[in-house]
DNA sequence: TGTTAGCACTCTATATGGCTGAGTGCTAAG
DNA sequence: CTTAGCACTCAGCCATATAGAGTGCTAACA
């Protein structure tokens, strides 16, 4: 089937296509013909080169920026590269072991490990690196847990299924009695165990109103502490590594540099084009975005290499690398993907370390 | 005092001074004699202003960028300026009302206060706010609380006297048994309460140490957990609003946009030095920080301005505004001092709400 | 029929020179 | 001490020229 839509360009129309962004992913210079026979030793004259390249622009691969510059890939160029040209690169043995040994260093908390994550992506890529946490209704509540700490607050810990500890503060106005701590406790833990950490709040209360009147004191007073707690958390993910896009030539414009960076203040949209990489997807494996791809506006420029991560066999949650429509896909593509099995890996240790 | 040094420039020069600052501070231009006059009314003539100026430069207030511009305050210039010239500006009410109303929302826990701090510094200077947290040795701990979370991982909580709470997870080779935890809870209590939360796992050391035959095993137990949680947290600070970088014309050019963000990265750093402005300083009250004055390579176009904040009688942290050496520095110096002072006031009551 | 050489053409980047406006320093007169 | 006047400097802008890279097209070639 690949094959079907490969013929859309024959062998050296496809041969070219490769080259010019091949060139143009490694110098951010328009390429030429000429150029472009000298650097890749073609037994083919400038002239023919450039026949194939005015077909290739007709058919909307490539792109001049001006009458008489050099070519430059479209975002439908790049796709058809990403999708049949590219050739998948192996991660070396080292970066393989670097990896790995970024990631496993702080084994702590779930959170921890993602951050980390987002981290080491920056470091092996120079880009943006993105991870994006699961959603908070695959989470689900393992273990909470109130506690007094001073008489007019208290203390909310809940750990979900992830392995991920939060601690929130409520203010309480009736002080928490000690012996009423220990019932409280077993009470919330009874009854809301397994409960989707987005969900925590009605479920709490529709729960709590079916119990009978033995145990209504308890129930109200429970609820009425969760539902104090800010437990929602507003799209949530980690990046790290922003700074690098300055590096990229096409930042030379602040302008274009500052429009990706107000996008980076905006984490609920970027979270959410992590999350629309979840649904659209049944096979496993990365996944590249290309420009316009991205529905997003500001993002018209860049890329986005993406991997789904899971925790056991649910898919959770999806990690990414953000970086110049021009770059290395097929490095990226390697680093995102092994890095998000080395992530699943992780987390699924952490998870079922005690179900 | 002030006045011997206030005599270093007469009253024309310094009229003119603060006639360059302000132009210079406002439009980014570098400022002319001709304009000077004019745009203030000036009674004189441009070629009297023109002597003066000149005069200024000799003593290095003011600086030319080249032979024929208008001149441009130095660091000393912005010195003499915020030191003797400026008139301290008080906040509209409607600003005060602002600041009150955006900090007070949140009241749930130290750390929120303090995100949302140098959020709403970012919103009303346009700039980049900055707080950094109370040092891990003014830190008190007031509450500490084991859990058992799966049976290889368990929880430890930790609340300060500030009000903040920390979780952190550690791995446990030998699993809690439920009944050990409340004593083991009721033990660190009693012998860790009120120690520095920098110092927690040397003086956990010591004390069970001391202790004895009895509660041997217990002690071991507990210093074991408390040995392998990841306590110290590097430099620690909140910013916010750095994308507004770019709107000053000052970052125009993307090398220097680069240094800022690249030291932005660097927490630690930053974190150092708004930690330096409380040693140094009795009063009480805003410094500036001027250029080349913050000892920070990559600040030196940037200026920063700070105000210590106070829990109880102890100051123990610093917030601060950071934006291009051309700043409007007396209404900063305003909201920075409001600012701190309603901090100081929301610290102090959730960390005196129950001792 | 596909390939190539040649050529005229286009467009960017770069350098050059002239001009203007804002600003200065200096001098001499008020 | 102040100011008017003047010569001078320099960045910014514009127009122009030039070089270099690249193109499209046509005609010749295999």
């Amino acid at each position: 089937m690949a094959n079907d839509r490969t013929a859309e360009l024959n062998q050296r129309e496809q041969q070219i296509l490769q080259a010019v962004v091949h060139s143009y992913i490694t110098t951010a210079e328009p390429v030429g013909s000429r150029s472009i026979v000298k650097r890749f030793g073609m037994d083919l004259s400038p002239a023919t080169v450039r026949n194939v390249m005015a077909d290739l622009e007709d058919q909307g691969f490539l792109q001049q920026l001006h009458t008489s510059s050099g070519r430059v890939p479209t975002d439908r160029g790049y796709r058809y590269y990403v999708d049949y040209l590219m050739r998948v690169q192996e991660l070396t043995a080292s970066e393989r072991s670097r990896i790995e040994r970024e990631l496993s260093a702080k084994l702590t908390d779930a959170d921890e490990i993602m951050r980390q994550t987002s981290h080491m992506l920056a470091l092996v890529s120079h880009q943006t690196g993105l991870v994006g946490v699961p959603d908070e209704h695959d989470a689900r509540l393992r273990r909470i847990e109130l506690m007094s700490v001073t008489p007019s607050r208290a203390a909310v810990m809940l750990v979900d299924n992830f392995g991920r500890v939060r601690t929130l503060l409520v203010g309480v106005e009736e002080p928490l009695q000690d012996h009423e701590v220990p019932r409280l406790n077993r009470f919330l833990n009874d009854n809301l165990k397994g409960v989707a950490m987005g969900d925590l709040v009605s479920s709490a209360r529709s729960i709590m109103r079916a119990l009978m009147d033995e145990q209504r004191r308890l129930a109200e007073r429970a609820t009425q502490l969760l539902s104090l707690a800010p437990i929602e958390r507003p799209g949530q993910l980690f990046f790290d590594g922003a700074t690098q896009l300055f590096e990229q030539p096409e930042f030379r414009d602040p302008a274009k540099a500052r429009e990706v960076f107000n996008l980076l203040d905006e984490r609920e949209k970027l979270a959410q084009l992590l999350r629309s990489q979840l649904k659209e997807r049944m096979p496993a494996g990365p996944t590249v975005m290309i420009g316009s791809e991205t529905h997003q506006e500001g993002l018209e420029e860049m890329s986005l290499v993406t991997s789904p991560y899971k925790v056991g066999e649910k898919t959770v949650g999806t990690i990414g690398v953000l970086g110049p429509r021009r770059m290395p896909y097929s490095k990226f593509t390697a680093v995102v993907d092994y890095t998000s099995r080395m992530l699943s890996r992780l987390l699924t240790r952490l998870a079922g370390g005690g179900a």
